[in-house]
RNA sequence: GCCCACAUAGCUCAGUUGGCAGAGCACACCCUUGGUAAGGGUGAGGUCAUCGGUUCAAAUCCGAUUGUGGGCUCCA
């Protein structure tokens, strides 16, 4: 098949791919002494992982560039061919990385594609020749690890964006830029939502007045949701002895992710980076009967987990962190009905706060490392079934995360992508037979016998924190009216006006409306403007004609005239905007299955 | 934690080869009192992230630390 006929995707990969190829002897021919390791396509491009002589800056991408530009003016052709392994080892000779990859290839053959001087160890497909290779732009270096394992050598990796068309590639790069100017960390400042501090430190954000509002919104919301479908909600303490998480077993398979424990006089106290053990308190305080299974306890639960210090930054990935919490102690025959529900009550959720983009992900142990999660077969394979058997009665399309799974059980864990397309869970869902087991919990049966229950982890809005900095980005800042931190905002024109403007005030507040009066000496178009910069929703424009009529001029964000309307009609119309993004299909309350 | 880059006023940024610290916005005061995206003037504001080094002299050169950004690994 020619490469115009193939499918778009064929075609982009064999483009990308060849480009990484085209790099990769651009570099060796700037650095002869360059480890070349594997360079393959990607979503928006490519890459390609060397290791060299010197640092790379991104002052040395446009000479690259240059030199891909000038192997692919030359059109060679790419050739395959098939060495076998021993006449490839002698051939790459002095590549350790090549080397380690011909070494692990079971097949007698390998595959080698050439194009000009350069020959590289690789499976294909290409193009025919370096010509086909379209508009394409080296974007960033960066470090990655030698066969994504830490404990191996740090390779310098280069990143070029590549599409078929410079129009493609030039819109491509402006997304990019789009995408920063909606960037939660930007508008959190700009917009007065979080600050940060050096005193404070690294991923210990604190949320301003008006980044608080929305939490306490989305706190407000989600505690109500959880009310109505059943949930207890509690208070503990964010600090416990470690024989509690030795318990739990955190202590165990999680001490990496927490901070260390404080030496108190006959004791170690250490911060919790999860709240089930608490919970699991909550449930053993008393003794409990078949009959009052489910047990639902929740919390917005603080929790503080010792981040690298690498992978911290903005809201979306802190030290410490507040999830929309909450463990359900059920019966083995229940557990379908609570993760189904759980489930509902997340569409739900997200279907308010506007959220539609997003995947689910079955998170399974990775079979190549089961030193990280506890042992018991048995368990782990019932939970797991049970987590696929309700996404698929659910039908919902899902895929496998291999290695994504908790320590103590698999997950169902709903999965977004931030501006800049990086990938995150938001919710999660997990059925957990392990600390049922380590805390030795029970319910008496209808025969008089204790039973073991299982427990359903689940957060529905996943951690405050990276919630608001989803949400941020989604709306750019400007909020739907129930969650903007001001909901409205007064416009007195002059001076004079400011009395009536302050009467206008105090009517929204008495609605329960969250409004601020502008008393500034600047004009009214400056008051708009930085209104309309702040994404407020509704300015309410204020002068002789209003005064008089007890009335407001009402201007919306996105710059349309509602003209002038009495006080109370404005009220009433935000408080119905209020009420129906808050229940926007008026569901009834069928959660339970 | 690792690789690379960066750190100048509340914010966004200039600052040449090492030689007295700059602008715009925001803030305060004064004038202006206005009808739907920036009225004008004046002023205050900085231990150039921190600590150490080189130098007659450091925002500028070197090192460490802290913080920030991108990537890797990890993760809600």
């Amino acid at each position: 098949m020619s490469l115009e006929t193939m499918p778009r995707e064929d075609r982009l990969y064999r483009m990308r791919h060849s480009a990484a190829h085209i790099m990769a002897e651009a570099v060796l021919e700037m650095f002869p002494e360059a480890k070349f390791a594997i360079g393959p396509p990607i979503d928006y491009g490519f890459y390609y992982d060397f290791e060299l002589p010197r640092a790379l800056t991104p002052e040395d991408l446009p000479q690259i560039e240059h030199r891909m530009r000038e192997r692919m003016t030359s059109d060679v052709p790419f050739e395959h061919s098939e060495m076998t392994k021993e006449e490839a080892l002698r051939a790459f000779a002095g590549q350790p990385f090549k080397v380690e990859l011909i070494q692990s290839i079971t097949d007698e053959k390998v595959s080698i594609y050439t194009q000009g001087a350069f020959r590289d160890l690789c499976e294909g497909p290409h193009v025919e020749r370096t010509a086909q290779v379209p508009p394409f732009k080296l974007t960033s270096v960066a470090g990655a690890y030698w066969r994504g394992d830490e404990k191996r050598p740090m390779l310098q990796r280069i990143y070029g964006a590549l599409f078929e068309t410079q129009q493609e590639l030039d819109d491509y790069l402006v997304r990019i830029e789009e995408a920063a100017r909606r960037d939660h960390r930007k508008l959190g400042r700009e917009l007065e939502l979080f600050t940060t501090s050096e005193l404070v430190g690294a991923g210990l954000p604190t949320l301003l007045p008006k980044g608080a509002t929305i939490r306490r919104q989305l706190e407000e919301y989600i505690l109500a949701q959880e009310r109505k479908a059943g949930y207890e909600h509690v208070y503990s303490p964010v600090l416990a002895k470690v024989d509690l998480y030795k318990t739990s077993g955190h202590w165990q398979h999680y001490r990496d992710g927490m901070f260390p424990p404080m030496q108190l006089e006959h004791e170690e106290m250490v911060l919790r980076p999860m709240n089930c053990p608490h919970h699991i308190l909550v449930y053993q305080a008393k003794l409990h009967s078949y009959r009052d299974l489910p047990v639902r306890i929740a919390e917005l639960g603080t929790m503080y987990r010792y981040e690298k210090s690498g992978v911290v930054g903005g809201l979306s990935r802190v030290r410490a962190m507040t999830l929309n919490d909450a463990h359900i102690f059920c019966r083995p025959d229940q557990i379908k009905v609570e993760v189904t529900s759980v489930m509902r009550l997340v569409e739900r959720a997200f279907a308010t706060l506007g959220i539609t983009d997003y995947t689910y992900r079955l998170s399974l142990r990775d079979p190549a490392n089961m030193e990280k999660y506890v042992q018991d077969d048995d368990l782990w394979r019932q939970a797991e079934g049970e987590l696929r058997d309700t996404l698929e009665s659910l039908k919902l399309n899902y895929y496998d995360g291999i290695g994504e799974a908790a320590f103590y059980g698999p997950k169902i864990d709903i999965q977004i992508r931030d501006t800049l397309g990086r990938e995150e869970t938001l919710a999660t869902i997990q059925v957990d037979r392990h600390l049922p087991n380590q805390f030795d919990l029970t319910y008496i049966g209808e025969d008089g016998a204790h039973h073991r229950p299982v427990l359903v982890h689940r957060g529905i809005l996943g951690t405050m924190e990276r919630m608001l900095a989803y949400l941020i980005e989604l709306y750019a800042g400007a909020f739907p009216a129930w969650l903007a931190p001001v909901q409205a905002i007064v416009i007195p024109i002059a001076d004079r006006h400011i009395e009536y403007g302050h009467e206008v005030l105090a009517s929204l507040r008495a609605a329960d409306l969250r409004a601020e009066i502008d008393t500034r000496s600047e004009r009214m178009n400056a008051k708009i403007r930085d209104a309309q910069l702040q994404k407020i929703p509704y300015m309410l424009v204020v002068g002789d004609r209003e005064a008089e009529a007890q009335a407001v001029a009402v201007r919306t964000r996105a710059g349309e005239d509602l003209k002038s309307m009495p006080v109370f009609q404005f009220i009433d119309r935000l408080r119905d905007e209020i009420a129906t993004a808050m229940e926007p299909e008026e569901a009834g309350p069928d959660l339970t299955g």
